[in-house]
DNA sequence: CAAAACTTTCAATTTTTACTGAAAGTTTTA
DNA sequence: TAAAACTTTCAGTAAAAATTGAAAGTTTTG
């Protein structure tokens, strides 16, 4: 395979995947994009490979600058600004888990716990706060597990990987 | 709280959380809605809960049959078909995380395995080697493990949270 | 077997989400 | 300091996704 053919899969695969989670297939587009670019790329770059409005790339280039997982470059003699991706996969995976754990789980969480608090004692109330407790401890326990590998080094997940696979 | 605010706010809580992660919203509420009721309801008792047409309903329970999280339930006497949540979270964990793997995640790594093979040998086709092969160890190894977590029982489940997080 | 009870399908519509492009804003340079 | 180079914003539009509702299909019952 070429290496323009591979990047153009990579890329456009890596936005499926993107918006079957629930971000937007551009955003994803253009972090894989500059996943593997072996530089930082501009706007107008960006805008050409994707064939996207300058609106478009500017605001996702935002919104991954916002995850923390682009950053913006100056180049000396340029005048444009460069975008570039942190291509330590295990800080953007820290990254990505911690932000949408705190947009989205956590909140969950929060909610969960607030309807545990059902004052009555009917047979009914009681199944439904054994399902909430259940669903929490859940929920709670598998989020603290994946910030917990994540938030750990390389090295730790993989021998934690090992131990925990066989 | 009453239990009635509870579950309409437990429902519209779930709601949000499926729709931020690419599940419809209806589809996570009708799942919510299944999960905290006592007994099997209809797809009248469905739509009017929601107030969502019979063709929404019918199309999203079927939805929820596919994952095989919610099964339709015959009543002697009753002409009906009543629809039932699995309670098991477990269970109901290991289902999506075994559909959404095979579904999205495998592909993926396929893709993964196979953009690795670029003939050329600059320095910008060994970079992008480098970091796809990083992406796919990554995400192979985070895919296995959760799918390992969730296959083994609740007990196993807790022995490791408690032992890791320590 | 035909009417009743119920379920499924799907074209049309509505709602939501993403995108465009031009105008406004900002920074740089000469 | 004004024009050029570049970035950001956002109202309007387009595209995608979800939903409706009515018609077609299926199963049950008398």
């Amino acid at each position: 395979m070429k290496l323009d053919e591979a990047k153009q899969k990579f890329v456009h695969s890596w936005g499926v995947l993107g918006s079957n989670w629930g971000i937007n297939k551009t955003m994803a587009q253009i972090h894989a994009l500059l996943l593997v670019s072996e530089k930082p790329l501009s706007t107008e770059e960006v805008m050409e490979y994707l064939q996207i409005s300058r609106g478009n790339a500017n605001m996702n280039l935002r919104g991954l600058i916002d995850w923390g997982i682009v950053t913006k470059e100056i180049k000396i003699g340029e005048r444009k600004d460069f975008f570039k991706a942190d291509k330590d996969i295990w800080e953007v995976a820290r990254r990505i888990t911690e932000e949408r754990s705190k947009r989205e789980v956590e909140p969950v969480i929060k909610i969960l716990n607030e309807v545990k608090n059902v004052e009555e004692e009917s047979e009914e109330a009681k199944e439904f706060k054994e399902t909430i407790e259940k669903l929490e401890s859940f929920t709670s326990n598998l989020d603290g597990l994946v910030k917990k590998f994540v938030k750990s080094d390389e090295h730790w997940f993989y021998k934690t990987v090992i131990k925990l696979m066989k």
